[in-house]
RNA sequence: CGGGGCGUAGCGCAGCCCGGUUAGCGCGCCUGCUUUGGGAGCAGGAAGUCGCCGGUUCGAAUCCGGCCGCCCCGACCA
């Protein structure tokens, strides 16, 4: 490629809007530019950063013996009605009606499509397991898109989807795609990705694992134990929380004046935070009863655990709704509240805690020495507390730290949720017609990019790993005027070419800073220059920005040294995902 | 959806509070000359519905109202 004609302006200046390093690189070095609010276009060299993305994923899904299908990113309602997305996912889901007024909707995600397209084309036990792929684009109305391609709302994805006849299958299945991402992620020059257990969310199904690339600019909190051993996303961590029981006391009502808030009556009683019961209303579980959640006061409630309990997304109640069970806003407690209206979850820490204070369910007053066993007897305690930093990991091995990550990758165990729904059948040995359990593999394509950009480059510019550089060499030419220079380079740029590598040659006659600055910003691992100052030693200089040595070396033996370092760096990465 | 910020040339910004000729600056772009190792110098030039609509006014980038868009924080998020 020649950069005199290369479609994409690169930037000099940092782009307001980019918050992040690698969104300002992004529109820098002209990758992708935006059109609207998390939908962008992908400039040539951004799209073949992308193109050899979707290749190692082709490759590595066939490898794993997926095979590549493509689904319509518009679907019709119907589909999403029989799975029963249609009404459970919120306004994330674009619906509009086509024409003739029939309603359709954009994929967000493409198990109704896939559940379309393998129900009909299977019938017999023999033709199970299978997996079949597709890259496509999915789009999501997110509420909030950031971080340029980190979080977009039309965006590409690798989707898989693979179909067993029992558990045992798919869960080694799993553990083969486990592997393939490991494989993808290492070949992809991001072998640092790690996989945590995850939230199953709207996707439903049991065991699920997030791939997670570790970096400040990530929006997940990731909670990992002092050894590395416990590993989870925020979400769904569990953590060893210190107990404090008691000697049950007797119930005391207390006049806490104007004190609504934990914090409020923790300091007008002198006591600790931990000391009391934070009760926290939610609108509605599954069944549409109002929901009272209850924590120890020093500690948060975990919605997404509380959303699996409840099956419904927690929603916080008005004080209206409060009030209709008994309970009063800032003052309740599950005493007295009619326990038959209202889905009453109590998190272990209350269960293990002694004589808390806790609502009276009248303005102005609290009880304390509130003990679960005595006095709420039969109601059962469970896991909804989120966990802290310096709690106790999990698997008894130090404690849990937080570190933010970006997810590049799920992997989930669906089981049975769409081919069940969408009925779809084979029939086995004996004649008999079976629900095939399913799991599903997504990587976001454009996201992976960003992330790849996030954690490899300098103030200059992103450093591509050779796998995926939207060019393998740079080739710079300066002061073209001078003898030989414009003639040395061409040469070389046609060698190089021949010689089955990607360059990108820089054959403007702009001055040296420009060059080396927009080389930078297009991240070669590679770079050749030419100039009248070494050429007058029958030599080019060189440098390795991964690496970060340069040098000269004669022109004679550019193409080979370059061709050189390439296939290293490439068996580099291979050798990396081999030892997996 | 709540809170905050911002829309002025391709990019980055000033001007707005306190209305007043042809709306500025830096970078970039075009022409010419000089220059050539980390975003050059000189000279000349092109490029703007000041986000949109309406209102106030003799006069609006500037004041008022409505709308749209973008960014950040939060809520939300396979």
């Amino acid at each position: 490629m020649r950069m005199s004609v290369l479609v994409g302006r690169r930037y000099k200046e940092r782009p307001a809007e980019a918050t992040l390093d690698s969104h300002a690189f992004l529109l820098r070095g002209a990758y992708a530019r935006q059109v609207a609010n998390g939908i962008y276009s992908l400039l040539p060299a951004g799209y073949r950063v992308i193109r050899k993305i979707e290749a190692i994923l082709r490759e590595e899904m066939d490898r794993i013996g997926g095979q590549e299908v493509l689904m319509p990113v518009t679907l019709p309602r119907e589909l999403w009605e029989e799975s029963g997305r249609y009404g459970s996912v919120g306004s994330e889901l674009v619906r509009f009606a086509d024409r003739t007024g029939h309603d359709m909707v954009l994929a967000m995600t493409h198990e109704e499509g896939v559940l379309h397209l393998c129900r009909n084309e299977i019938d017999s036990y023999a033709q199970l397991p299978f997996m079949v792929y597709h890259i496509q684009t999915k789009f999501r109305d997110e509420p909030r898109s950031r971080g340029g391609l980190i979080r977009a709302r039309e965006f590409t994805m690798k989707d898989a989807y693979s179909f067993h006849r029992t558990a045992e299958d798919l869960n080694d299945y799993y553990q083969v795609c486990y592997q393939a991402y490991q494989r993808i992620f290492a070949r992809a020059g991001i072998p640092q990705v790690l996989a945590v257990q995850s939230d199953t969310g709207m996707m439903g199904g049991s065991v699920a694992h997030e791939f997670i690339l570790l970096t400040e600019a990530g929006e997940d909190t990731i909670v990992i134990s002092e050894d590395g051993g416990y590993l989870a996303n925020l979400e769904v961590a569990t953590g060893v929380i210190e107990a404090f029981p008691e000697d049950p006391l007797p119930l005391e009502k207390v006049h806490t004046p104007g004190c609504k808030t934990i914090e409020d009556v923790a300091g007008f009683l002198k006591i600790p935070e931990r000391k009391t019961a934070k009760v926290v209303f939610y609108d509605r579980d599954a069944d549409g009863r109002p929901v009272m959640a209850l924590v120890r006061g020093d500690r948060d409630v975990n919605e997404a655990k509380l959303a699996k309990i409840i099956q419904a997304p927690p929603v916080p109640a008005t004080d209206e709704r409060i009030r209709s069970v008994g309970a009063e806003p800032g003052f309740a407690s599950p005493m007295g509240v009619d326990a038959s209206a209202c889905r009453i979850v109590v998190d272990h820490t209350i269960a293990q805690s002694g004589n808390l204070v806790t609502g009276a369910n009248e303005s102005d007053y609290h009880f304390m020495n509130f003990n679960l066993a005595r006095d709420l007897p039969g109601v059962d305690s469970v896991d909804i507390v989120e966990v802290k930093e310096g709690d106790g990991s999990p698997d008894g091995k130090g404690a849990l730290a937080f570190r933010r990550g970006i997810e590049v990758g799920n992997i989930f165990q669906l089981g049975t949720k769409y081919t069940q729904s969408m009925e779809m059948t084979y029939t086995d040995e004996s004649g008999k017609a079976c629900t095939p359990i399913m799991g599903c593999y997504g990587i976001g394509v454009g996201r992976l990019m960003s992330s790849v950009m996030e954690v490899s480059h300098d103030k200059y510019g992103p450093i591509w790993p050779v796998s995926i550089a939207p060019w393998q060499v740079q080739l710079n030419a300066i002061k073209l005027a001078a003898p030989g220079v414009r003639e040395t380079a061409e040469t070389l740029y046609r060698d190089l070419q021949a010689a089955g590598i990607e360059v990108v040659y820089d054959d403007r006659d702009e001055r040296p800073g420009v060059q080396f600055a927009e080389a930078d910003l297009l991240g070669a691992p590679f770079r050749l220059i030419v100039s009248e100052r070494n050429l007058a030693n029958g030599c080019v200089e060189w440098k390795r920005r991964a690496v970060g040595d340069s040098g000269t070396m004669p022109v004679g033996e550019a193409v080979e040294t370059a061709r050189g370092w390439v296939d290293a760096a490439m068996a580099e990465l291979e050798r990396a995902a081999d030892a997996l």
